[in-house]
This record gives structure tokens, sequence and C-alpha cells, in this order.
DNA sequence: CCGAATATGACAGCATACTGTCAATTAAGC
DNA sequence: GCTTAATTGACAGTATGCTGTCATATTCGG
């Protein structure tokens, strides 16, 4: 297989890629629109859940994006009641983001829209294939990581 | 399989969408940031490459991005001189985007990069694989799509 | 042929990603 | 223990998605 197909190959995933966090992005802010949700918070709402309290800087690795990405939004958190920061007994500088009661409120009905439509797509979905993806794409992204040197 | 993991799958994988977009918009800012040029000016030329002329809305609805969107970026490309807008005999209105010979000039360097990069992380790949996940990719838009158009 | 619906571009505003820089804190090495 | 490096949060600036709205151009139904 000559490399302009590699290259072909690389773009079409990636090309989808791009398509499908459009998409995503689009669909979640609408799932979250009627309680004043956005995609990106909800997202940091749902690490910080599945977590129990972390940094920023923790967030930020366990999502990929970066430190101040991060920090703008929970700041919008904060001042939407829905997160807040306590003491670190570990670190005085990077304090703990928890979920407040408005917070859990929040991620609860936003989980029961996440079902609903769960439900309505489920029998379009083969979910083995999307586990087998998943995990391709894992393996993809850290290919990618370990490349940080090439220009 | 109860539908808890049915939605943790779902879940899984936006979640490595989202990651992997990170991964690949730093990546091709990396590549594209010697000769001055980014991620989203870089696709929209090499959308335009592909398909010779293009309006502003035809090239928003060929990379699944809103209009407005495509319009600042394209205008943007204008100012580089990367791209020039001429008159379209089929619509008063709408321009057709063409690339200029700096934007091809501009075209070719980044494919070199993105070339040598693909040699680079060749051995790494199983190309095959990633066909499948960009076509199971491809279903799986369709069904939040709610259609079937075969982009 | 004409009026309504649709498509398009222009402009404005916003959400959220990025980078860069600085000071404060913690961790690491000698 | 002290110096140096790495981590963290804060702040500023930029890039690029989104939505909303308006005027204009085109298309379509009757």
């Amino acid at each position: 297989m000559p490399p302009t197909d590699r290259a072909t190959a690389l773009n079409e995933l990636s090309l989808e890629i791009f398509r499908l966090t459009s998409q995503l992005n689009s669909l979640a802010d609408r799932l979250a629109r009627d309680i004043g949700m956005t995609s990106a918070r909800w997202q940091l709402l749902g690490t910080l859940a599945d977590q129990g309290s972390m940094s920023v800087a923790e967030i930020a690795r366990r999502m990929g994006l970066q430190r101040q990405s991060v920090q703008r939004t929970a700041d919008c958190l904060v001042v939407e009641s829905c997160i807040a920061f306590r003491q670190n007994p570990r670190h005085r500088r990077a304090k703990l983001a928890v979920i407040t009661p408005t917070g859990e409120q929040a991620l609860e009905r936003l989980q029961q829209q996440h079902r609903r439509w769960v439900a309505e797509v489920r029998p379009q979905l083969d979910i083995e294939r999307l586990q087998i993806t998943a995990a391709t794409l894992r393996e993809f992204r850290q290919v990618l990581d370990g490349r940080h040197d090439s220009a």
C-alpha cells in the first residue's frame, strides 16, 4: 500500500473525528440547554463526579485539556454554585473542586436527559463495535502523544 | 447488557473523541506554525484544494461546520492572500473561493510537513484498523445526524 | 408571474479551546 | 538544608467554534 493511501486514511479519520466532535458538542448543548448548562461544563461536572474531588490541574489532565481552559470553565461553575473549592491538605495552593448540592441536582437532570437520548438511539448502535472503536482511538492517541518533537 | 454499560461505552467513546480532537488540532498547529498557518485554515485550504472552487456555504457543509465559522476563517485566508473570491456565474451573492498561488505554495509546504509526520508514525499504525474505525465513526455520526448521507 | 420559503453573506456577541507570562508553592537533586 | 526545577493558579491575549439577526438572492408553489 503506497504512502498516499496511508495519508488519505489518516485524513479521513481525522475529518470524521472533527465532524463527530461538532455533532457531540451540539447534541450535548441541546440536551443541556433547558437547564442552563453547556457541553463543556457538563463534561467537567461529570469528570468531577467520577473522581470525587480534584484540583483544576488534575481535571485538565484527565480531560486532555489545558489547565487554563479548565480553570475558566470551573470558575463559571463556581459562579453558578455547581461546584466549590475547599482547602487541600496536601497542597496549599491547589484547592480541591467538589460538587455542591446544586451541582448534583443539575448533573442528575443532565444524566436523565442523557439516558433518554441513549434509549432513543439504542436500537441503532452496536455497543461492542463502539467499544472496539474507542480502544483503537485510544491507541491512536497514544501514538500521537509520543510524538511532540516532530517539527 | 444493562443500559448503564451502553451509556458508559458512549461516554468513553465521546471522551476519546474529544481528547483526540485536541491532540489532532495541537499536532496540526505545530506542523503549520513554521509557515504562519493554523489547523483550521489548513483544513479549509485542503477542502478547497480537493474541490476546486466552492462558496463559503458549500465549504461549511463539506466540513460539517456552521457557515459563519467558515466565513471568518475564509476572510482570514483572504487577508493572508491564500484564497480569493471570484464572481459566481450561478449565484450573484455567493462568490466562489479559489486558492491563490500563495495559497498553493503554503499548502504544498503543509503537505510536505504532513508527509514527513506520516512517515514517522507509519510503523506504529495499522492502516486497515484506522479505516474500519473511520467507517464506524461515520455510521455513528449518521445516527446522531438522524440521516444517512455519505460524505 | 408573484409571493413565500429558503439560502447566503455580513455583522455582532458569546463559549471555550489555545498560548504566553508571572508569582507562589511544592518537589527533587546535591 | 538549600538551590533549582516542576507544578499550580491567575491573568491577558488569541483562534475558532457557536447562535442570533438582518438584508439580499435564489428557488419554489400556486
